[in-house]
DNA sequence: AGCCAGGCCAAGC
DNA sequence: GCTTGGCATGGC
């Protein structure tokens, strides 16, 4: 038997998972995305919501705005989602490459030709921001892929591990979404970098209990 | 008081 | 091609 199908279908039993990348209302979703996208780099959500209500506070989260920006008047407002110096920069050559460009020509090459935006990032902006169906591959999907047993190491490259998800499930956005969130939250509560295998669901099933 | 969080790039093998 | 170090804040 399939074993990434028995984990994600034993976590879908697990949690009850809505849409999830979190937008404000009243702003371009493509773009809240993908701001959120680049802020959350390595970094706690929560931080990236302070930084995200400093740019709406300053009326700044718009593409002409961001364009026009100074830089130091950017890093001011992100400064709470850590590594400013470098999210800055990524942010202004995200909305340079992309502001005047048709939505349907952007596309994943697009993306990973910006400065500052890999694998992961473009991913989570084609699905959250786009719609289109990329599953995200994230710290905690190679954890969990690999402590569960589904992967042999937790060093699987990117592509490998998003091309596993996407033949084994349909090529749709609303499982992926869906399938992402699931992860995510089962992580954030027991598979998290220091482990609560005693209350987790999926021990059972789960590698790390066969030691 | 450390450790950790929804990565990415550049430099060095 | 793969590994390593640097980047920074706030919460627990």
């Amino acid at each position: 038997m399939n074993k990434i199908k028995e984990v994600l279908q034993q976590l879908q039993n697990l949690y009850d998972c809505k849409d999830w990348w979190p937008v404000h209302k009243n702003t371009d979703r493509f773009l809240e995305v993908s701001v959120g996208a680049i802020l959350t780099q390595n970094t706690n959500w929560s931080n990236v919501e302070k930084a995200i209500n400093n740019l709406i506070r300053e009326n700044l989260l718009d593409w002409e705005k961001l364009e026009k920006v100074k830089i130091t008047k950017l890093k001011e407002c992100i400064k709470p989602a850590g590594f400013y110096n470098q999210k800055s920069i990524y942010i202004k050559n995200f909305v340079k490459k992309v502001k005047n460009l048709p939505r349907e020509n952007v596309d994943r090459k697009t993306l990973l030709s910006i400065k500052g935006i890999g694998e992961e990032t473009a991913d989570s902006i084609l699905l959250y921001g786009l719609d289109r169906p990329y599953f995200v591959v994230d710290a905690y999907t190679k954890r969990l892929f690999y402590r569960t047993g589904i992967t042999g190491s937790v060093n699987v490259p990117y592509k490998k591990l998003q091309n596993m998800v996407m033949e084994t499930f349909p090529q749709d956005t609303e499982t992926y979404k869906l399938l992402h969130a699931l992860i995510v939250e089962h992580c954030k509560k027991y598979c998290r970098k220091k482990p609560v295998c005693e209350e987790c669901s999926l021990k059972k099933i789960c590698k790390q209990n066969l030691k």
